[in-house]
RNA sequence: GCGUCGGUGCCCGAGUGGACUAAGGGAGUGGCCUGCAAAGCCAUGAUUCACGGGUUCAAAUCCCGUCCGGCGCUCCA
């Protein structure tokens, strides 16, 4: 059975979702004013892997990301280029979508946009007054009272006193509030900003509302997961479970949390001067080995990003696809069934709160027991890990093919020439040419294995 | 300051009471294979898991203390 740590119960905990065989989850998607970094890269990553995963095991996943189109940021960033908000965040959700599907993760079933659920948001927050769980304050905005949710804090473990102690360490707090840690539902706009009307006056959707209204709209009042970064889960989740639960809303059922990305030990930030945009990243190594070194990492480990790392990951997928090659070139059988014994440790180690690191020491174990079998010319046990190893990569979203060079017919074409004529130098034990040819070709970035099978070619 | 998570070989990184191998990957070294390479296989690599105490028949894993670091404390994936 699916187990996974689940925040707020602070547990890992079985997973059974509320309708058997489906499965309904939400994972905030970015606020979209600029270039996606490789953080963003490691969470959508984190749920996409989830996905993958629990599709495999025979769920049908319902999977809700939303776009943040409005928001400080957005507002500050177009006034800043001298461009609309929307223009501004249509530009970069449009970057963040590219970049994503160059990573290849999987695109949403819905991807919804905070600015069209406004209606649906202002319903809410009316909801949320009429109950009493939420108040106004003339010329602000609307506020959350926490007062009325006893459990504030139980996300990321902690009392609303001891969360009061800490409000205002880093941030002054609006005296107008009831309680330093209300929260806005909706904010006034002010001269300029972009607004809509409402029973409290004309202003904008607080953010914490829009991920309520678009996931119980999208999956229903309860659902089963609710995914997000690590630093998304106070305040913003904690304020989702508010906001929900004083509507009485059933809501996410488990939480999940993915750690963040670091460089040099400190969190990617541009602050920092360690920013990498996704794109510059991918610029200069294939997304499958950012997706291998990621999944090297369990999801919920702070992970270190750094060039070695990436070579190292990098000399790991190469393993996976020489593999392959190999299998492919000696002809195995394509149609063998999988080694249910590594599917079963395989699953193990993903039914435990989605361990890829062990996952996938199943998969390079297949990968040298594969090899070994080769090399005695055991072809069927071969064919077997060959089928096992296709099977479970591709689970985690890793395809061994590489890049494909078909596509190149010139190019096959004149390798292919100058193949023939190696062989027939090495046939004629006339190494001195042999090596001319292999030597040429590799300072075109072409690199020779002479297999018995053959002699395979790739491009560097 | 408060809270929380963590510090494992040259590097990345699993493992949270017990055996089997402290997984797996990268790099290194030796051997095999190869005309030579490449790929691959075998072997080798932490007697030890930040440091100091403690609990236990048994600790990388639990407890206490110290040092160091990440993240959160209403911008944040």
């Amino acid at each position: 059975m699916v187990s996974f740590y689940d925040t707020r119960r602070r547990a890992v905990v079985s997973f059974e979702p509320v309708v058997p065989g489906q499965v309904s989850m939400y994972v905030c998607g970015p606020t979209v004013y600029d270039d996606p970094h490789v953080g963003h890269a490691r969470t959508a990553l984190t749920f996409d892997m989830i996905r993958r995963y629990l599709q495999w095991r025979g769920f049908n996943v319902t999977f809700v990301s939303n776009i943040t189109d409005i928001d400080d940021n957005i507002i500050k960033r177009a006034f800043e280029t001298g461009t609309t908000e929307p223009e501004l965040a249509a530009r970069y959700e449009q970057v963040y979508i590219d970049q994503m599907d160059r990573f290849g993760i999987a695109h949403p079933d819905h991807r919804p946009h905070a600015t069209e659920y406004v209606e649906e948001m202002l319903e809410f927050i009316g909801d949320l007054v009429d109950r009493g769980a939420a108040y106004a304050i003339e010329g602000k905005g609307v506020y959350f009272s926490v007062a009325a949710h006893a459990r504030y804090g139980d996300l990321i473990g902690r009392t609303p006193e001891e969360l009061r102690e800490g409000a205002g360490a880093r941030v002054e707090v609006d005296v107008d509030k009831a309680d330093p840690l209300d929260f806005a539902l909706w904010k006034a706009a002010k001269p300029g900003e972009p607004d809509w009307n409402s029973p409290w006056g004309p202003g904008r959707p607080g953010w914490h509302i829009e991920c309520v209204a678009m996931a119980t709209d999208l999956l229903g009042e309860t659902f089963d997961i609710h995914g997000g970064g690590d630093d998304l889960a106070f305040p913003h989740h904690q304020n989702e479970v508010a906001e929900a639960e004083g509507a009485e809303l059933g809501f996410a059922r488990h939480w999940i949390h993915g750690a963040m990305l670091n460089v040099n030990g400190e969190k990617m930030a541009k602050s920092l001067g360690n920013f990498t945009t996704l794109s510059d990243l991918l610029d200069v190594y294939e997304p499958q080995v950012l997706r291998l070194l990621m999944l090297q990492t369990h999801y919920r480990t702070v992970m270190e990003l750094s060039d070695d790392a990436l070579t190292g990951a990098s000399g790991a997928l190469d393993r996976l696809r020489a593999w392959h090659r190999r299998a492919v070139a000696a002809g195995v059988d394509q149609t063998a069934s999988a080694d249910a014994d590594a599917v079963a440790r395989f699953t193990a180690a993903m039914d435990d709160d989605f361990g890829t690191p062990a996952a996938l020491a199943v998969v390079f174990d297949l990968v040298r027991e594969g090899n070994a079998a080769l090399n005695t010319g055991d072809t069927s046990r071969a064919a077997t890990a060959h089928a096992t190893v296709c099977d479970l990569a591709g689970a985690l979203g890793l395809s061994l093919a590489g890049d494909d060079q078909s596509g190149d017919d010139a190019l096959t074409e004149k390798v292919g020439t100058l193949l023939v004529e190696r062989d027939e130098a090495r046939a004629a034990k006339d190494f001195a040419t042999a090596d001319r040819i292999r030597d040429e070709l590799a300072a075109e970035g072409i690199v020779l294995e002479d297999t018995p099978d053959g002699t395979i070619w790739r491009k560097t």
